[in-house]
RNA sequence: GCCGUCUUAGCUCAGUGGUAGAGCACUCGCUUCACACGCGAUAGGUCACAAGUUCAAAUCUUGUAGACGGCACCA
């Protein structure tokens, strides 16, 4: 068989995934073994309305790996696929659509043609991100593939939901929260972020003093709120002010009189020491309000404009309008002290970027401090989750658990879960998971259920548990007692937070499990500027363009080899050292196959006897690789796994196994090209969880490979690399002698082509080398002879116990051997010489520092003593090399 | 303001107490019968700075500077 003379990733991803995933192969089903373990990942489930980025290809290749990796093992492997509904984003996608295609708003369709057009639309568009990820080569079940709005999870949602409010864990009340006037939805203090605005301004009003002539001056960044003021506060030992505390403002632009009141609060030295109060308007002020009892004045509609208690003025005027309005008022009114400019962080809507408005509102909200607790204990008493990297993401974690405040579940949406509590006509509230248990707790009475729906991440806490069929009336699936807890959650640090905290807390409190064990934090992928990608930086990289350009499995390999946790420049230099690496192992597949048409894989070739030097050193890095690699993937360090995988496959394997063997090869040795194709086989699965498609493509096409390979717990009759044993790699495989004894012939070659580049000799021209060793390497360097002449394209090797060359000759040495190339009428003496000094200053230098720490009695003495030794031997081998070289040297002047 | 992370070769990054590493780029040489997406050989670093601990520090401690992240405050 031949292959290509490259690699074309297009063939391979065309033709493994639909064959994998019909035949079952990413079903946790597949594995008939009645012991096997399981292992089970669920994906952070992606915003039905997104698209593949790079965060998601960086999250999914991971899961993909440990996904595979653990099948591999002989695991039952669930990893478990599934989108959320994302209630903001879909929401304003239709309205949208349904403004641009009708010129109409949802309250002109009504409300249930509205969400029926949400459905439509998620029908047409939601596959987005599922058709991507079988690009990417995800082996995800899908048969399991899970929507929060599916009828299961939904009835998760309410049973969950009916359950926290009979236990006084979900209240409702009034509260200030934030808002956002576009989407006209309260938001959660985690969908709200900061923005810093330079030109920001402080206005000073001055306030008239009832029965006086005086004023008093308050200061505001939003001096629209100043109509919804009901207090004027001082600190009550503030000198300046106390006497006023009882007495009253004549509200400005208003007909209202309100107090001034003495609270603690208020910080003297900050701005004029005097702070309005608008107790619907701001959170302090909201306490301050609490506290005096004060009047809650709403001035606001939830558009952002004013409402008819700002009275006649500001009626319908934009919140920034009447900013203005009220600023140029006061300056007429002589009222106007003067406007500073002020530097002021801004909270702004996550998504649209709209200032957001703190104001008074009624609400639903979990209660947070038992949930908590659970959160805490879970952490001190079992360490879980675990975080990798735990610096510093355990630490974040627990300091944001310790602060926690209730959350707003709340949204004034449709598109959802809406909520399911009922209002009878006095306003008393009936929470069911029905309509016809409201109707029976109510007694009959006509009722209207709650218009809002649940915060979108109120469902994605469920998700651990209610994909696998929980949904509060099913308690146990044969799902939940085999994948709960998950083994492994992989996700961004943006949604520690927002989602695997309340994952945690709500699948302890509701199955009393741990949703998982270990969480992997992955990092940012940023733009090539150094800032994370984004759209309104347009430094994005999409990931199908690079699957397009390098291949998905070199995208991957490239992902996973960044260190976990950290934060990497995108480069597509990079990606194309993968790529590289591809093509690297396809050729060194393809040459493997040239000439070995008798040859098929055969484990039991790498048990003979007296195999030659070569062999038996690749099958001791071979072992010795896979079991470094599977601690590096227990360790969650792909990165490392990834270098393991690079090196063994290009220095080991191609650099120097393949070379040393190609005259074998060449000759038609059956055994040899056996044993190439059977280390191949097990490489190409070491590789197989990274870089997929490759090595099913290459994997089939090696002579031998069949379902025989198969893990024992997967009895198919299919063949594919997918299912075969994962490499557990065998300590007693590993031969020290070998690798020894190899590294002297490595070393041997590296100083022949040294000299031969050193003194510009061209590579057709053949000389003869002279090796002088201790006679165990004369034995070494006699057997290998064959592949010393060959790498070092030399014509004759002599091997002695002593160096019997002319003048003329280069020279070098290694720690086991001498070396001298006689090169009459081809050497430069002065290049010679330079080339000596050049290597007598290199190990001159390491000599000096090891005299210095041998001379250090302190050293001696303290460090340990292997230490020291190793060091002396060392000193003593860099004397023999250096007295070697001098005496080279100086026979040539 | 509090907490945390980062600063290593031209670039992008590994490296958690014992001779500084990789890939790419650079230099030199190769149409060597798998691969030029390749092969061979070089060169390139006071590991941000300062002090400390230690026989020994890129690595541990403290401080400084710069970059970044989270949280809080923001009248």
């Amino acid at each position: 068989m031949e292959l290509a003379k490259a690699y074309d990733p297009k063939v391979a991803e065309e033709s493994h995934y639909k064959r994998w995933e019909e035949h079952g192969y990413f079903r946790p089903e597949i594995n008939q073994d009645p012991d096997a373990k399981a292992y089970s990942i669920v994906i952070p489930p992606p915003n039905v309305t997104g698209s593949l980025h790079m965060g998601h290809a960086l999250q999914h290749t991971i899961m993909d790996v440990l996904t595979r990796w653990k099948r591999m093992q002989g695991y039952k492997t669930l990893w478990l696929p599934g989108t959320d509904h994302a209630g903001i984003s879909v929401q304003r996608k239709v309205v949208e659509q349904l403004r641009k295609e009708e010129n109409k708003s949802p309250l002109d369709i009504g409300r249930e043609e509205f969400i029926r057009r949400c459905w439509v639309w998620k029908e047409q568009y939601g596959d987005t991100i599922t058709e991507q990820m079988r690009r990417e080569g995800a082996s995800v079940d899908w048969t399991r593939h899970r929507f929060t709005m599916d009828e299961s999870l939904s009835l998760a949602v309410r049973n969950v939901f009916c359950t926290l409010f009979d236990e006084g864990w979900i209240y409702r009340g009034l509260r200030i929260v934030n808002w956002c006037p576009k989407d006209k939805t309260v938001l959660s203090d985690l969908e709200v972020k900061e923005e810093t605005k330079k030109d920001g301004k402080l206005t000073y009003l001055k306030y008239p003093i009832v029965g006086s002539s005086q004023t008093l001056t308050v200061a505001t960044t939003r001096p629209e709120t100043m109509l919804g003021d009901t207090a004027v506060a001082v600190n009550p030992s503030d000198e300046r002010y106390k006497d006023l505390i009882g007495k009253s403002i004549a509200l400005p632009l208003t007909s209202r009189e309100i107090p001034i009141v003495g609270d603690e609060y208020v910080d003297a030295e900050f701005g004029t020491g005097a702070v309005k109060v608008t107790p619907a308007h701001d959170p302090n002020d909201y306490q301050i309000g609490q506290r005096h009892d004060l009047e809650q004045l709403l001035i606001m509609n939830d558009d952002g404009t004013m409402n008819a208690a700002a009275g006649a003025d500001f009626e319908g005027l934009d919140r920034f309008a009447a900013r203005e309005k009220v600023v140029s008022m006061f300056d007429e009114l002589g009222l106007l002290e003067k406007v500073e400019d002020y530097e002021i962080s801004l909270p702004v809507c996550e998504r649209c970027k709209t200032i957001v408005e703190p104001i008074l509102s009624e609400q639903w909200f979990v209660k947070m401090d038992e949930m908590r607790d659970m959160a805490l204990d879970l952490m001190s008493t079992e360490g879980v989750p675990h975080f990798s990297p735990q610096v510093p993401h355990e630490k974040v974690y627990t300091a944001w658990l310790e602060n926690l405040k209730d959350w707003t579940i709340s949204r004034q949406l449709w598109w959802g879960h809406q909520i399911p509590a009922w209002y009878d006509d006095e306003g008393n509230v009936y929470v069911a998971r029905t309509e016809a248990e409201a109707l029976e707790k109510a007694g009959g009475k006509r009722l209207r259920q709650d218009q809002d729906v649940l915060d979108t991440w109120f469902s994605s806490g469920l998700w651990a548990f209610s994909t696998l069929g929980w949904n509060g009336t099913v308690t146990e699936t044969d799902d939940l007692r085999s994948f709960l807890p998950t083994d492994v959650l992989v996700t961004g640090r943006d949604i520690i937070f927002l989602w695997v905290s309340r994952m945690i807390m709500l699948t302890k409190k509701f199955t009393d499990q741990k949703a998982f064990e270990d969480v992997v934090v992955t990092g940012t992928v940023l733009g090539k500027d150094g800032k994370p990608m984004s759209k309104s930086r347009n430094n994005g990289v999409d990931p199908i363009e690079m699957f397009d350009k390098f291949g998905v499995d070199a995208t991957r390999i490239y992902l996973a080899s960044i260190a976990t946790g950290a934060d990497i420049k995108w480069n597509d230099l990079l990606i194309e050292t993968y790529r590289n690496f591809a093509n690297k192992i396809w050729n060194a597949t393809r040459f493997s196959l040239l000439n070995s048409e008798a040859a098929k894989v055969d484990p039991s070739s790498l048990m003979a006897e007296d195999l030659p030097l070569a062999d038996r050193w690749i099958i001791s890095r071979l072992n010795r690789t896979a079991i470094d690699l599977n601690k590096a993937l227990v360790r969650y360090e792909f990165h490392t796994a990834v270098s393991l995988l690079y090196h063994f496959f290009w220095d080991d394997f191609c650099d120097w196994y393949i070379e040393l063997k190609k005259d074998e090869i060449n000759a038609g040795d059956l055994a040899a090209t056996t044993r190439i194709l059977t280390i191949l086989e097990i490489a190409l699965r070491m590789l197989h969880p990274f870089m997929p498609y490759l090595t099913e493509e290459l994997w089939l096409k090696l002579p031998g490979t069949s379902s025989a390979l198969n893990a024992p717990a997967y009895s198919t009759s299919d063949a594919t690399i997918m299912l075969t044993t994962f490499p557990p790699g065998d300590v007693n495989a590993i031969d020290e002698r070998a690798e020894i004894e190899m590294g002297a012939v490595i070393e041997v070659i590296k100083r022949v082509r040294n000299i031969r580049s050193e003194m510009s000799i061209s590579p057709s021209i053949k000389f003869n080398v002279h090796i002088a060793a201790d006679s165990d390497f004369q034995d070494v360097f006699r057997t290998n002879e064959a592949q010393i002449l060959k790498l070092g394209r030399a014509e004759r090797l002599t091997v002695a116990d002593d160096l019997d060359v002319p003048q003329a000759s280069a020279k070098a040495v290694t720690s086991d051997a001498r070396i001298a190339i006689p090169l009459e009428g081809l050497i430069d003496f002065d290049k010679e010489r330079e080339r000596l000094r050049n290597s007598v200053s290199k190990l001159s230098e390491e000599r000096s520092r090891l005299d210095a720490q041998l001379s250090n009695a302190n050293f001696v003495e303290r460090a340990p003593a292997e230490k020291v030794e190793a060091l002396r031997e060392r000193a003593t081998e860099l004397s023999g090399q250096i007295a070697t070289l001098e005496e080279n040297l100086t026979a040539l002047t």
